[in-house]
DNA sequence: AATCCCACCAACCGCCACCTC
DNA sequence: CGAGGTGGCGGTTGGTGGGAT
């Protein structure tokens, strides 16, 4: 039998599969589920976390993304060092790089050595192009100091997020999302080290009561009767409306 | 001021390895 | 042992913004 590829798995669970940019309530709705239940399974998981979207496309906008420790910026000259010398050890095992540079991720590094550094391999020796890369950084730290300066004073929004008709998200919303959701949470308690460390589950949260089962907080179709919550989305929906009144209150 | 070009980067796609049954 | 499912990896694409003309 041939293998049916996951997007069309997907398809016939969910009525349509979205593309593209992610927007800040997909975000949201993800960096939420995962505090909270942590991962358990990829393909499994969009389906109750009310996302439109395949396994694939969550588990890389996580990894890459929203996960709590992803360094952004530009990278130092550390680093820079440091991708040069493991490319020309590893090759192109970006994944492999990336775990001698924490924060980084193999996306990040990929994308940045076909920008920066690609050109210049078997060019122009290393010192030729760390002092290329310092000059483009240099002018790119500057551009975004002036940027953060100009944010600063126009985004206004009381959630952090901004709420233009712009549909994508940028990390210093993303950041402010981290902390309306370690102010508020919808549960009685904090949820301990689970900013840090997400809890990675050994089973699926909906079937519950499993012996092996890591989540600290019960899965909201195992608090309520299934046929009522049977997805993550509504109990989403009841939870974000009500940190949307806590913070607009505030 | 308008248009073009290019750099950047988020996200998608296809493939493969590993695991489970 | 083989089939199927899942996650991870690397290549590539497409949208966007900024600089050049």
């Amino acid at each position: 039998m041939p293998r049916v590829p996951p997007q069309q798995q997907l398809s016939t669970n969910m009525k349509e599969i979205k593309k593209g940019a992610w927007s800040p309530e997909e975000d949201q709705k993800l960096k939420y589920y995962i505090m909270r239940y942590g991962i358990w399974n990829w393909s499994q998981m969009p389906k109750f976390a009310g996302l439109s979207r395949t396994g694939k496309s969550c588990r890389l906008r996580w990894m890459n993304y929203l996960r709590p420790d992803v360094k952004r910026g530009p990278f130092t000259m550390e680093e820079v060092e440091i991708v040069i010398k493991m490319y020309q050890e590893l090759g192109n095992r970006w994944s492999a790089i990336a775990a001698r540079l924490p924060g980084r991720t193999d996306n990040e590094i990929k994308n940045f050595f076909h920008t920066h550094l690609k050109k210049h391999f078997g060019v122009k020796n290393d010192a030729s192009m760390k002092s290329t890369y310092k000059a483009r950084s240099n002018k790119k730290v500057l551009k975004k100091t002036k940027e953060n300066e100009m944010t600063n004073v126009e985004k206004g929004s009381p959630n952090g997020c901004n709420s233009s008709e712009n549909s994508n998200i940028t990390w210093e919303e993303n950041q402010m999302m981290d902390v309306s959701m370690n102010c508020y949470n919808v549960v009685d308690q904090p949820i301990i080290n689970t900013e840090i460390n997400p809890v990675i589950l050994e089973s699926n949260p909906e079937t519950g009561g499993v012996a092996t089962c890591q989540f600290e907080y019960t899965h909201p179709c195992t608090i309520f009767d299934c046929s009522s919550f049977d997805s993550f989305d509504q109990y989403f929906d009841m939870s974000s409306t009500w940190i949307d009144d806590v913070l607009w209150d505030a």
